[in-house]
DNA sequence: CCCCAGGTTCTGG
DNA sequence: CCAGAACATGGG
């Protein structure tokens, strides 16, 4: 199946950290579970190719749902491209969209997320979908469900290499998996009773809580605050001084209203591609 | 043996 | 409210 598509940049959503379940297929395709379809994507110019292996497969309209292709950029580019400080942004990574994640996968892979690596938490989360996910391929599997982590021991979160968040995700995990409407009701809430209630799981802070609310529940107003991003904003906006994270975002929330989530997911990854030169923060 | 990784929690001031 | 340390694990 063909999609086209317009303003979307496949690679630059893909790989910029907010999303753990896709790899690299061949030279510019990519293979990932989106729910518990496998799908092949790969971009030619404005044109989505999608194949899935038995064609058991998506619907268009899921794919647009899932990569947040029926949202007008106009205003983030607007945004981008006014501020010199993130033009150049706006002009490697244009098309780099948000992803509407499965708000449990979200949940659960932001848990994993702290003091960890990207290349660490896509190890963790193979290991989890191939030893509690469902089989979708002949060897590929899909994100396992709050039940079934909550069926486990701790220490077989802990084998499969969570460290010490093993016990943060269980704990989440048995109360999702007790509570189904939990999630619904963070959906319906706005931004602020929304993030309360993300907050209150164990091993989420206020930095963790803003990437679920925006990668898994579409509050765009979420600005997650994380090394890469305090290094890029203290250099870009505070002359390199010692803000707070807290001050950051507040900042970031008022100057960028409803769209903070998006103008973020381009200033993390210029800064974790070295596009935008963090460095130059002393200590 | 050090530091770092999309931090959070706990502790003592 | 703020500064420091501990926390698993793997890589440089």
């Amino acid at each position: 199946m063909r999609i086209k598509v317009d303003n979307f940049n496949l690679e630059a959503t893909l790989e910029s950290g907010q999303v753990f379940g896709f790899r690299r297929n061949g030279e510019d395709g990519f293979f990932g579970v989106i729910g518990k379809t496998p799908v092949n994507l790969c971009q030619r110019g404005s044109a989505l190719v999608i194949s899935s292996p038995p064609d058991g497969g998506r619907e268009i309209s899921d794919i647009i749902r899932y990569f947040d292709l029926d949202r007008d950029l106009t205003p983030v580019y607007k945004i981008l491209q006014e501020d010199p400080r993130l033009a150049k942004c706006y002009d490697v990574f244009k098309g780099l969209r948000l992803i509407r994640q499965d708000p449990w996968e979200a949940l659960a892979c932001f848990i994993l997320s702290s003091n960890n690596n990207v290349k660490r938490i896509q190890g963790i989360w193979r290991n989890l979908s191939k030893n509690l996910g469902e089989r979708v391929t002949d060897g590929d599997f899909s994100f396992p469900q709050a039940r079934q982590i909550a069926g486990v021991h701790e220490r077989t979160l802990r084998e499969l290499g969570l460290g010490y968040r093993a016990p943060f995700l269980l704990h989440t995990a048995c109360f999702v998996a007790a509570n189904p409407s939990y999630l619904e009701a963070v959906h319906e809430a706005p931004y602020e009773g929304a993030k309360s209630r993300v907050l209150a799981f164990p091993g989420i802070g206020e930095k963790v809580a803003d990437c679920v609310l925006l990668y898994g529940f579409q509050k765009y107003e979420a600005f997650p605050v994380d090394v890469w991003i305090l290094r890029a904003m203290r250099k870009l906006y505070f002359r390199s001084r010692k803000v707070s994270e807290g001050k950051i975002h507040a900042f970031a929330q008022k100057r960028w209203g409803a769209h903070a989530g998006y103008v973020q997911q381009y200033l993390f990854h210029g800064a974790r591609t070295g596009i935008i030169s963090a460095q130059g923060e002393e200590k």
